[in-house]
DNA sequence: ATTAGTTGTGCAAGCGATTGCATGATATTG
DNA sequence: CAATATCATGCAATCGCTTGCACAACTAAT
């Protein structure tokens, strides 16, 4: 058996809630007293027992992550890991685990799991999950959704970036530069960030509108856009709903010799580290996948610690200007 | 307060140990009681408290994943984030939770606690934190390493690719296409994997060896490369030690004007979605990160089980034949 | 010197399950 | 039909820690 909070007491002669005080720098013990324990500790190698610990104290130390991740793609998906990792960081300056589940087959049954098994003290969910029923099941469990709900966008309590101002940074910028009719290329139209951005675009375009959905691979985005280009009456310039887009577009405009930026420009969304190193490189409208973990992982902690209710919590993005749109000199 | 197993048991008129029986499966129980029993818990309900669980039976039900990452790309690294989904995916269906942990600023401490602090019934680790004194705080604790250690390869339990088998498939391939100076690119000399890879390849080798190392970027092996490609002698080959390598040499072909497969052929290890979309396709030595975690996790739970000890597991890379290296019509 | 207020520590009751042992009720066997 | 084995269930200890309450010792105020 594993060395217990009374062995160490019976070593410093003391009695165990003793200890327990000193590890948990409660009350007022001693300075004398403190370092006979610490002594003990130190001596019989002793590491409490998280799960009595929490079992007793009711917290448990841990939050959940919850992706929605039919295949590994989805998984490897960088927003998620980046994310993963501000989340982690900050769990950990907590002190708390960070536990990972994917949700995708089951239908609410991994929260719900999750939740009520007592098995961490938040949640960070994706957008997809969220509808009335789960919501209602959730209760006052601290949770944040990492993106914007479809629904019950008020009533929820989420972080997310700006997709539509991002939309208008993007076309604002292409505007200024000259370019007269911006296309929007990829994403599917079903789901709520490309809703959001495709609603940025149309708010902030004032020429003509040309919607352009792909099935979000670069084959397709290549294909599609193609056929496109070959038009006469072509767009100049190209709002990507992705990097995968934009990567296809690039492929297009090669192959007909299309020259970028001075005959077509090209924004994108997300920032791969890839797009720096494309030819040319591509002008991103920077999604900071990073803050936005960070930003979820605050605000649940401050839930978790009830210092706060619901919120919604939107990041502006922001322009990284590189080659592809810069068709006027500096 | 939650529903205990003690409300279950009131209102099915029965002891708290018959449905604890009945929530595990356990022993005989009359169909009739378990009826009774399943019925209370739905109209109470009921979910079990893991921790108290755990605290009895001394089983915690999680196993972490330590990683080693110092930045966020590190972590974005599709090669983790792959590998991450098969190991949710076995310990989901052993109803098991993943804990990730970020070990890189900890010097092992994080390792320590999840083992220690019984958080994790057994451990996933990155080769990088194997030394001896971990090894000896590990003692019989179950673990395996995610790739092969530096130190301890004999007496580790570990699953990796065959590294130096996926250079001599590259290199054999290479040559069987009439390639005759076949170099060596990319990688930080002093990482296990790309160490090994390297001996592979010189072993494989047959006309004069060429290793050129690279910082990892993209940008650093275009430039590398770029003085090599213009010498008289280049090389007519290359293999590649990851993708963002080869995407520089792409580009620094791209820019010369130089052929590719005529007259140079690229070969390149890990398998990124776009390698499939470069111009031309490149022909890969496959490293299936989904099956490395997925077999990690079955060792790791086989051990849990203690139906196994130490042992190291060895996959065997696969090549994908594509346009970069086709100079031989099929 | 008496009273009141701190302070440091111990006692013991939880937290919510699991599980070995005991027991009474059935089933099996000679 | 007595004796034995098997079955279904209850009892109570246990897992290792936290924490409210009690209390003695000491300080400060009157």
């Amino acid at each position: 058996m594993a060395v217990t909070i009374s062995d160490v007491a019976k070593l410093a002669g003391v009695n165990s809630s003793t200890v327990s005080r000193v590890i948990n720098g409660k009350a007022s013990i001693t300075q004398e007293t403190k370092e006979r324990v610490y002594a003990a500790m130190k001596e019989l190698d002793f590491h409490p027992n998280s799960l009595a610990r929490s079992l007793a104290s009711g917290l448990c130390g841990a939050i959940g992550v919850v992706v929605d991740a039919r295949d590994a793609e989805a998984f490897s998906n960088f927003f998620f890991s980046r994310s993963l990792f501000a989340i982690e960081q900050v769990a950990q300056e907590k002190g708390y685990q960070v536990i990972i589940a994917n949700g995708a087959q089951s239908k609410g049954r991994t929260i719900e799991s999750l939740m009520k098994e007592r098995k961490v003290d938040g949640l960070i969910l994706p957008p997809t999950t969220v509808n009335p029923s789960l919501m209602e099941a959730i209760g006052d469990f601290p949770y944040v959704v990492l993106g914007t709900p479809d629904t019950l966008r008020g009533a929820t309590c989420w972080v997310d970036n700006n997709n539509e101002q991002g939309s208008d940074l993007a076309v604002h910028h292409l505007q200024e530069q000259g370019y007269q009719h911006i296309a929007y290329l990829g994403g599917n139209q079903k789901r709520g960030f490309t809703i959001r951005r495709v609603r940025g675009y149309k708010k902030t375009i004032t020429g003509e509108e040309l919607i352009i959905p792909t099935d979000g691979t670069t084959e397709n985005a290549y294909s599609t856009v193609l056929e496109i280009l070959e038009k006469k009456d072509r767009p100049d310039a190209f709002v990507c709903n992705d990097n995968m887009a934009a990567f296809g577009l690039l492929k297009a405009c090669k192959k007909l010799k299309i020259r970028i930026p001075s005959e077509v420009g090209i924004v994108a969304f997300d920032n791969y580290p890839l797009a720096e190193y494309t030819d040319p490189p591509l002008t991103i409208v920077d999604i900071d996948t990073g803050m936005l973990g960070d930003q979820a992982a605050q605000l649940l902690f401050r839930r978790i610690d009830k210092r706060c209710g619901n919120q919604q919590i939107m990041l502006s993005t922001n322009l990284i200007v590189r080659e592809s749109s810069e068709r006027l000199a500096k």
